[in-house]
DNA sequence: CTCTTTGCTTCTAAATTAGAAGCAATTATA
DNA sequence: TATAATTGCTTCTAATTTAGAAGCAAAGAG
């Protein structure tokens, strides 16, 4: 699978606009969780593995690739960390957890039955 | 699949957080893309499915169950809309797409041959 | 009434993701 | 220093998701 970059076309849309590059690139499974993961620190591959819920290495290094292909994270002393680019996606995430945790302040926990 | 739910467990995730709920919902394809394209206006079917470039029919009548059971979307009038949660969503998303601007800034579209 | 267009559903093929297994290269531990 | 973990992946196969074509009932247009 090819990694998304602005100005080229990707999965969904010929367009080249930067939105829809990054829009392919959040919509492949665990990416957003990868630059969750890793907005406290830096973490090497089984432990990065672990935080997101063991999630399959074979993916995580695919994705670990695109991550790094689009500049959002790298190796740093063999350890997976943000980059200045990451950083500032994280930040430009942060509105989400906002969104959620409103979001799941529609219902409380055990309202339903 | 089911749909994600905050303070249910979602796949990848069974610790029930709200985001981790978000970013599975989001790490589905054509989620933020659908979000993205209702931005503007309340849209049919197919003419939905047109702005997503022709994207599957099936796969979309499944996002937009998912869509519309989380509460981000609804039908009015027969066409597909942004709740006023989904409304909320999209300002949360939109630090993104000036994200995507800025690192699409880094080279030019034809710096590259 | 016909003829389109629309909003899906269903079915099969292609692509992506999951998960187990394994292995070479560190890094403990004894 | 010899031995036993732990780590960072890779490869292979199975399961799940997504794509795409086809089609159909209902609504709208002419």
């Amino acid at each position: 699978m090819q990694t998304p970059k602005p100005f080229q076309a990707v999965r969904g849309s010929t367009t080249g606009r930067p939105i829809m590059a990054l829009l392919d690139l959040l919509g492949r499974r665990w990416v957003l969780r990868i630059v969750w993961e890793l907005r406290e620190e830096a973490l090497g591959f089984r432990e990065l593995q672990h935080r997101c819920d063991d999630m399959s290495s074979s993916v995580l290094a695919q994705r670990l690739n695109d991550c790094a292909a689009t500049g959002i994270t790298e190796q740093v002393e063999g350890k997976y960390s943000l980059t200045e680019e990451g950083l500032l996606l994280l930040k430009a995430l942060s509105p989400l957890n906002e969104w959620a945790q409103r979001w799941a302040g529609r219902e409380t926990p055990n309202s339903a039955s």
